[in-house]
DNA sequence: GTGGTCATGTAAGTGGTTACATGATTTG
DNA sequence: CAAATCATGTAACCACTTACATGACCAC
């Protein structure tokens, strides 16, 4: 029950139509809470019946006309109960740690190549983290919503740098093969 | 596509029943896989129509009997396929780091009781898995299967403490209210 | 006015979750 | 033999993915 949430946080920060939320979720908040167009045509739809969300005036409603949504007041509420509310967290699932497992068992042939790629795009990934820090945060001036907004990006930053860490830990450990990032 | 591959390696480690299959994935491959025993029977029923694994010779095989299977040929030759092919990592979803950009915007109120108990959860967690490398994977004595088994352990303790640090500094964010951890 | 892009949407399928049903085995 | 637990399974539902459809607008 994620993305209703995820929806009201986009546009509570600006009202949009369906594809602007899918373009900034691309860019933004599908950073850590990925979706497709699809997904949120669909989650507008039962916003808007719900009463949390309304399309803002315009022309025809039809196919193809631009829809924009702005939140309303039980839109907020809603957002702000769930944001207080106690959520377990959910088990974590990953692809490349169950394959390693697995190559424990049935060989390791033909992971490594798959091992430097996840690194080549952890690594672009911490970039593009880097460089949203240095345009959006730069040191010395945090507003409160800024110092949260941060506190998000340092965690994505944090993990790309486990990640590339941890990735080239893992490589050093298949000697058998020539290391080019030595 | 991961979860009939996860019981796989799981039957290749030791042949076993749904529900054996079931406890090893609460205590071990769920740590980065999980899944309930519904999934896992499900699974084994496709696995063994398509002829990837067998049913161990038993007595009836009805209702309340225990059915072990184990891996065939094909089975291993599909997981090894698998292991060794190119796959995307996943995009990540994390609720938290979607509530704090939530609270960006409808304020942080009742958020910090649950980020105080992710934290606990998380500290549970790194305990549990310090413990397991303790048992597990004592100094001095890594075979080539163990040495992947360490590899994908050590990616769960370097997780967890990089949650806990996060989680410490993010509570280190909210200064207005009293923090019990110092 | 045709072709390409923008924008919204429908439909089918897959994987995972929750709730429940039922037979077998063990314990008092 | 009744209650508890072990073990397997069914059914309904929900979230997400993939593929496709269709209208509006713009450039040439």
């Amino acid at each position: 029950m994620s993305l209703p949430h995820a929806i009201l946080t986009a546009l509570l920060e600006k009202p949009s139509s369906g594809l602007e939320l899918t373009r900034r979720f691309d860019r933004s908040i599908g950073y850590f809470w990925s979706a497709t167009h699809q997904q949120i045509y669909r989650e507008l739809g039962k916003l808007e019946e719900a009463g949390l969300i309304r399309a803002l005036p315009a022309g025809q409603p039809a196919r193809g006309q631009k829809k924009a949504y702005e939140v309303l007041p039980a839109g907020r509420a809603e957002l702000a109960r769930w944001t207080a509310a106690a959520q377990d967290p959910r088990p974590m699932r990953d692809t490349m740690l169950l394959r390693l497992r697995a190559a424990a068992v049935v060989g390791t042939e033909g992971i490594e190549a798959d091992l430097r790629r996840h690194l080549e795009l952890h690594e672009a990934q911490l970039a593009e983290y880097r460089e949203i820090e240095r345009r959006d945060f730069p040191p010395g001036r945090d507003g409160a919503e800024d110092r949260l907004r941060h506190l998000v990006l340092r965690a994505g930053i944090d993990l790309e740098t486990f990640w590339t860490e941890w990735l080239r830990h893992a490589l050093a450990d298949f000697p058998e093969l020539p290391d080019p990032a030595a």
